[in-house]
DNA sequence: ATATGTTCCGAAAACGTTTGCGTGTTGAAA
DNA sequence: TTTCAACACGCAAACGTTTTCGGAACATAT
């Protein structure tokens, strides 16, 4: 076993200085020629590399960033680390990955434990408990360290800092939309409790696309779930006590929880009922029928929150900090599949 | 913006010695009562927290484990993920993720920056590029520096290390003999090509399972797929010109995609065709119908992993290393759903 | 007054780098 | 012979810790 060598040994084997060894390894002009081939010879031989935590302690940054999500298994979590990776990687970042399993304490505690030096700046997207008990406290002290936060999807007013977003209330009206255009007037909707910061947004699109088209918003058709409770009792007396034409879900699962549900009760989708779920992911694309959804680009927003978080670590080198926030919003789409008529 | 503070500082702003606000802060006795609470109270007032890079290039352990993994997408890589944030979490670990997204260079680009200090250990699986390849030696390299690996789903036997793998073979033979149970004669095979490790392994358990049962093995109902190409008029065949009564899928792509096929020409799954899957996703899960499936528990696997690994690493702090690796077998387990009769 | 023991604290080394500056050696010009 | 530039290299500080060791100051015992 060669364990790794460092400048030192190399400088004692030599018989040189640490300095030279070093700047022989940089190609300084300073060293003679002849001593530069040497040093690089013997540190090719012995295939020396920096020690990174020793770069990272003398030159205070880590190229390191974090990224704090809510749950790993969510689809569009993923997506979202595999654009930050892509970026990141490009310009010599690693990804720390943190979960915060929705726990506003999981949150505290991660952050609080890397805001020491181990990283150069965080990505995250909040828990559902810090959105409910919506305290940020940890947030703002680390922004007032001076580290750089970029929030995504799930974010907040209350904090001031780069943000990058979809207009969830624009995608979740242009989804009620589609659904009108098709003709429908009954249409409902499963959606999550309101502290969720996207699901209320979702909730408001779909209700100013109703009053938009004058139709009448009627509570028995709106369904909030909250993600403990069993939910597929909730969805099933949705469906057979209203004479529903569409609903619209604001996630996959709920979407295709009714698509199973309405199987169960001989209702055909898209034939008798239309349906439109929300976020791209692996369930809507390879459920029978396939999904129409709402495309939000994961890969993308990580892409772009990756960019404005470096952007913001390497410009702050130069200039004073302008500290002028910015915030993003990613495109959605919608993807017409085989569950809406 | 109150920049963190430093021991160097505190111990300016009281006037006393470095040396005697670190140990005033670890309660040294060396110190007075005194001087002690002065600065603690101070730390506490300026919310002084160590820094980990200081701390790591001292103690030369940066408490970061690394796992690489071929695609975040995947969602058993993702619960892969989950299992080792959270034992490693609990022994105050971090987790650095990298994807290799099937590259051999990626992969070994990965390593090689982070095998400098950046972290204490890796866990990984291979990507399909490096099994094709059979080139370790960026993995041999970083083990022969005594940085301790795990390997975990796509494993090697060329690289003597820690592993945690499922016992690919006896599960396909087990999910093959249960259709076998179930009468069928004519069950097809859809995998993919042999150099995956785990797909190979499979479609050995596959061939056994038909062998011990005097089955012959048909060369006509074995798919063996490669990943760019597209697969799906490939299963069309399959499933058109031979009368099959079952198919074993070794993930959980192909077992959808065969039941949309199917359906698609009017082939009533499971009446007509049973299938079964591998891997416990999220799309066996909700696809309708649910896909019986052999689940390997990737939350176990990670967190096993990860034990794995960090007990090797506080083991070479005490004792020489013994150098025993071992191979652990998670249990799989055959789940039941609607795809088969 | 001297020896011994406590209590409290600081200097310095160590982890592995990078880099500004100082210095000794050389050769050539004056 | 003296002077000076150019060259080649080493010293030391710095990043932020921890920890060993030595020593000052004081009290107590002889």
């Amino acid at each position: 076993m060669r364990k790794k060598v460092t400048l030192k040994q190399i400088a004692k084997e030599l018989d040189v200085s640490i300095s030279t060894v070093s700047k022989s390894l940089k190609n300084s002009l300073e060293i003679s020629e002849d001593t530069r081939q040497k040093v690089q010879a013997f540190a090719k031989l012995y295939n020396y590399k920096p020690n990174n935590i020793a770069l990272s302690l003398k030159n205070r940054k880590t190229k390191t960033i974090c990224i704090i999500i809510p749950e790993i298994i969510h689809h569009f979590f993923a997506t979202v680390i595999s654009g930050v990776e892509n970026v990141a990687n490009e310009n010599g970042y690693n990804v720390l990955v943190c979960l915060s399993d929705e726990s506003f304490d999981k949150e505290v505690i991660n952050m609080e434990m890397l805001a020491n030096g181990s990283i150069d700046g965080f990505i995250m997207s909040l828990s559902k408990e810090t959105q409910q008990k919506k305290d940020f406290h940890h947030i703002i002290e680390v922004i007032n360290q001076g580290m750089p936060v970029v929030m995504f999807d799930r974010v907040t007013n209350d904090i001031l800092c780069d943000k990058v977003i979809i207009d969830d209330g624009l995608a979740a009206f242009n989804a009620t939309q589609f659904l009108i255009n098709k003709g429908f007037k009954k249409i409902g909707l499963i959606t999550t409790v309101d502290y969720v910061s996207v699901g209320k947004l979702r909730t408001e699109g779909y209700i100013k696309a109703l009053k938009n088209n004058d139709i009448k918003v009627n509570e028995d058709l709106i369904l909030k779930i909250e993600d403990t409770e069993n939910f597929e009792s909730s969805i099933e007396n949705l469906l057979l006590n209203n004479e529903l034409e569409a609903v619209f879900a604001v996630n996959e699962i709920f979407a295709v929880t009714a698509i199973k549900l309405a199987r169960k009760h001989n209702i055909e989708v898209p034939k008798e009922l239309s349906i439109i779920g929300f976020t791209d992911g692996i369930i809507s694309k390879y459920s029978s029928p396939s999904i129409s959804t709402v495309s939000q680009n994961g890969i993308k927003m990580g892409g772009k929150a990756a960019k404005m978080l470096i952007d913001r670590l390497e410009s702050e080198e130069e200039e004073q900090e302008d500290e002028q926030y910015s915030t993003e919003v990613i495109e959605t789409e919608l993807i017409e599949r085989e569950s809406t008529f």
